[in-house]
DNA sequence: TTAAAAATTTGATTTAAATCAAGGAAAAAT
DNA sequence: ATTTTTCCTTGATTTAAATCAAATTTTTAA
């Protein structure tokens, strides 16, 4: 069946499951429903009834909180392989937080029950889900680093940096747009903008478009961890 | 054994094993090692070598992040029945925080491996761990929300309400020093005293040393949540 | 108890980034 | 292909909070 093999092609490459064996791996993908979802669609939203989580089976989701005066804070930028909303699996009743396409989305549901059963008759699963959240807390840690410890341009060139692999890969597209990027990096389009400009000036970098291009990845290396 | 005493009791009030049957308690409490700190003394540093995870008997405990520059965020202060370093169990290879006494502090340790190995012969404590990390996800989460989506004096207001029990004991004492508070909410002491002043003037709050009385709880109410 | 050190408060000034405003470029829809 | 809408850029101004400086209070230690 065609649902099955796009479901578990994904699996494999997803960090939670990847390595595990093949037979767990067919009755996950039996298990998960397949949703579709157009560009800038809800998820879900904050104080929803959490009844399972999620993998990206493709496209991009971003998960998100909102001021009470409407202004959004990005939490994380998800593509394909990328898990989100495991918190129901540690008995969140609600979802904390917004989720919403950033473009056409494929994902995967895993309702919580169903779920949770599978992972008692097999707890070797459980492993992989602490390594999951270890990874999640580590990510939000860094988060919080960078919003509070970092001034804007700092963290815009962070953001490129690990965007570059660690400056392996000096030339490369951004996958969100530069508005998202500024929500993510917790400052307005304005303030983005004249950074790019800036950084430009410096001959640090070239942005045309979602083209990106380090030109001195050095000089980048340096300020980001100085 | 006193020891084991000591331990005992605080296990059966974390969160992390208060639901946990009597011999797997005896166990964990045989496996823990106790030790003791001094008032603002380091118990791990960044990037060293993880090789368990901490449960607090007595005392408090600060996390944190320093930038290049020496700048402080604290992430967590933890008290009695609070586990740290979880993240260990996720497979990290060394902590990507720094942990500092803030006081006197008794801590059991648990090594990782042999921690890991009980979770093994009693899968039942994964449910509890997942329920652990998911805690400290959400918690991470709303850290960010006040960091980006809320003013200092927001901020404040909203610690403060925490402490209070969402207003339900307006009369309560601050167990950490002004200045800790300021590293936890991301401003400065002197922003923090200034906010204190206000607050005062405004009627809504008296702050006299460590002993806060809040006044005016309705208004806190709306002002955190608007 | 008193001296020394640390933490807190208050004042004056600076600064990073937001906001407000408008024009230009790119993307999407017709 | 052209219009419409959304996104991005640039400029002028404001603002929240930081910084710098110094006095005062509290805590700790001799």
């Amino acid at each position: 069946m065609n649902k099955s093999f796009d479901v578990l092609s994904t699996l494999k490459k997803s960090s939670l499951f990847q390595n595990a064996p093949q037979n767990i791996l067919t009755e996950l993908a039996e298990l998960a429903t397949v949703l579709k979802f157009d560009k800038n669609q809800e998820i879900f939203g904050e104080g929803e009834k959490a009844l399972g989580f999620f993998l990206v089976l493709d496209g991009m989701v971003k998960i998100y909180k909102l001021s009470p005066k409407g202004k959004e804070q990005i939490i994380h930028i998800l593509g394909p392989g990328d898990v989100f909303a495991e918190i129901v699996l540690g008995g969140a009743e609600t979802y904390p937080v917004y989720a919403q396409t950033l473009s056409k989305v494929k994902l995967a549901f895993f309702e919580k029950q169903k779920f949770l059963n599978l992972v008692q008759r097999k707890p070797e699963i459980a492993l992989n889900l602490l390594a999951l959240f270890a990874g999640k807390l580590k990510t939000l840690v860094k988060q919080i680093e960078n919003l509070t410890l970092k001034g804007a341009g700092e963290r815009l060139l962070s953001y490129l940096w690990d965007l570059s692999k660690e400056g392996k890969q000096s030339i490369f597209t951004l996958n969100i747009s530069k508005s998202q990027i500024a929500l993510l990096l917790g400052i307005t389009p304005e303030t983005l903008s004249r950074l790019i400009q800036k950084f430009k000036d410096e001959e640090i970098l070239e942005i045309k478009g979602k083209k990106v291009k380090l030109i001195n990845p050095e000089k980048i290396k340096n300020f980001i961890s100085s």
